[in-house]
DNA sequence: GGGATCATTCAAAGCGATTTCAAATTTTTG
DNA sequence: CAAAAATTTGAAATCGCTTTGAATGATCCC
């Protein structure tokens, strides 16, 4: 069923059912109803290729994942916000999964060259990204999830990191505690080198002199989080409380924690970043999980968002958010304990 | 730079340059490397809009997923095989997310209608799966993740859980265990009703009775899994010994079976299946993880190739995957022990 | 009543590739 | 050496849509 097919059967031409079709005002409102109504009954659908072909827009946006490290929970979640918003917009989320950082530049010159995409959604950036460069070289227009430092305007989302962890941090100094253990994500990522900040500010601020044992940098899997937690409760004096980078990291600090024959909430506690998760809920865990929360997926929506603003012409310049994050305050974590 | 640039450029025709770097016969050896060399140096991509539409092939082929259920480490880390194999062949992957099943539906019929993609990948099949006959009606082609009843041939690839959890509750059963809980996923879901029937095949096989209280249905989620444990534990007498429908039911499991007090491996055993998460590894459990073992990745790879088949001709009547499932014994299953 | 205005409709020219069919050139053959 | 065959190139049609520019009637105004 073409576009041809269509305007015979209705004995109009494909410029009056193309127009009538896309909502364009010059065509009497009488055959609009008629080519509406028949299009539908039909089930015409404007072949895409063609489409894109006459309109000079790819009508989709492209995501190129790491398969090794960007897979997981995160990704999955946050490629649902975008869906969400996107589907509205009849928009595609192309999706390329690429092993190594050759083949993800080699992806969006792909990308670029072959104008599959229309925008793309850049994620995980480091301090100082080369991507990022990259896209703006190309002049694919792009959205950050995260920040860099770059000399040109971007658009970006990203969460305050900082404020959260030395939210999370103060509250635990309040608490009394001394020890408290960073798990965070890999070095060089922007978003861990941010948390770092929140986090020496928060212990300096108080005079608590910085533990570099204390501080473990890892991706957000359990059992490295298991493995990091377990050889810094055997220190001595031990970590008398844990800021976990995620909820992932905060179940495997929890098995380290019950394997120790501590008991978290109260000999030692625990702040823990979430993403939100549905199938990862802070408040069904026992002990109920303290956090600093904010949605990864909420942030996807948002970001799909942007990017059609972009699309319609906003300066990327214009399109900075920082959004803050909530300290939820919860049973996994509570007062210093005199150690046993 | 569009084709006609690279040809002015070059001195030729647009069908000469077009015929150069398909790799046709007729043109000559030195302008076909003069023609390569160049397209190389300036870059030039073919347009994937005009390719598609000259070409009659979308290049694409489409997945959707239902954000609140299907979204999560396994259709991540299937993705990632998916897109492995694809890659090699430019072949983008259409991720379409939906809310509700009647959106899923209607994502089909616009793949369908628009020629968005030339084939699907449809997952999570139940027993009788209107969304394979909508697809056979609609003549989109695709290969179904699982099985499902249907009366025209459609091509598959599945894992054999019947046998895998015949095999492992033969295991247990042999090891004395005649309480073995099973947590399996939601009734209908094609997979689970498999697993359920080779739990139950074993069971009569040695004369032991099926108890319901023993079986749980639901998602594979830390969570529910340790609700569905923590109340399995209570039951006097208590399941010695538990089949774990993936390696996050399994955390639960492991969180319930600690949580009353017990030992995974001594006064309780657990068999998981395990999909291979690269994130997740039964080896590295403490104490390690028995499993059932059937990497989902390599499934991704395969039935991208599988596509592939079907595209290039393949009658999907042929294409019928069934493949083992290996039975991996480490520490978390034992003998049974007496009760304390 | 006739020129201007407005509301509708359509034919045809793109969009950027592939592919058919024909033409030009070179090589082979008798 | 001329005719036939093989090799190599190109002009133009095509894919299915949008959009420009022109045409047709209907309506309005004086």
């Amino acid at each position: 069923m073409r576009l041809k097919d269509l305007a015979e059967h209705l004995g109009l031409s494909q410029t009056t059912v193309s127009r009538a079709l896309n909502g364009y005002p010059e065509v009497n409102e009488a055959t609009r109803l008629r080519v509406a109504e028949t299009a539908a009954r039909l089930g015409y659908r404007p072949n895409a290729s063609a489409l894109r072909l006459a309109t000079g827009r790819a009508g989709a946006i492209g995501m190129v994942l790491r398969a090794s490290t960007e897979f997981g929970p995160h990704s999955s979640e946050f490629l649902g916000g975008v869906g969400e918003r996107l589907a509205a917009e009849e928009i595609d989320i192309l999706v390329s999964t690429v092993e190594t950082y050759q083949d993800e530049i080699a992806a969006y010159r792909r990308f670029a060259a072959s104008q599959r995409v229309d925008a793309v959604i850049l994620q995980s950036p480091k301090l100082n990204d080369q991507r990022a460069e990259l896209l703006m070289d190309l002049g694919l227009p792009f959205v950050l999830h995260g920040r860099t430092n770059a000399a040109r305007p971007l658009a970006w989302l990203d969460i305050d990191n900082t404020g959260a962890i030395e939210r999370a941090t103060s509250h635990l100094l309040d608490l009394g505690h001394r020890r408290i253990a960073l798990l965070n994500g890999m070095k060089g990522q922007t978003f861990a080198e941010h948390r770092q900040l929140g986090y020496l500010a928060a212990l300096s601020a108080r005079g608590v002199s910085f533990d570099p044992a204390l501080m473990g940098n890892s991706t957000f899997t359990d059992e490295v989080a298991f493995r990091l937690a377990q050889a810094m409760l055997e220190l001595r004096p031990r970590p008398t409380a844990f800021l976990a980078g995620s909820m992932m990291t905060a179940l495997g600090v929890f098995r380290a924690i019950r394997q120790a024959g501590l008991t978290l909430g109260q000999e030692v506690s625990m702040i823990a970043h979430d993403d939100v998760f549905p199938y990862l809920n802070a408040d069904n865990m026992y002990p109920t999980m303290s956090t600093t929360r904010s949605s990864i997926r909420t942030a996807g929506v948002r970001i799909a968002e942007l990017i059609l603003q972009i699309l319609s012409g906003k300066p990327v310049a214009d399109i900075h958010e920082l959004w803050p994050v909530e300290l939820v305050l919860r049973e996994s974590s509570g007062p210093v304990m005199a150690e046993k």
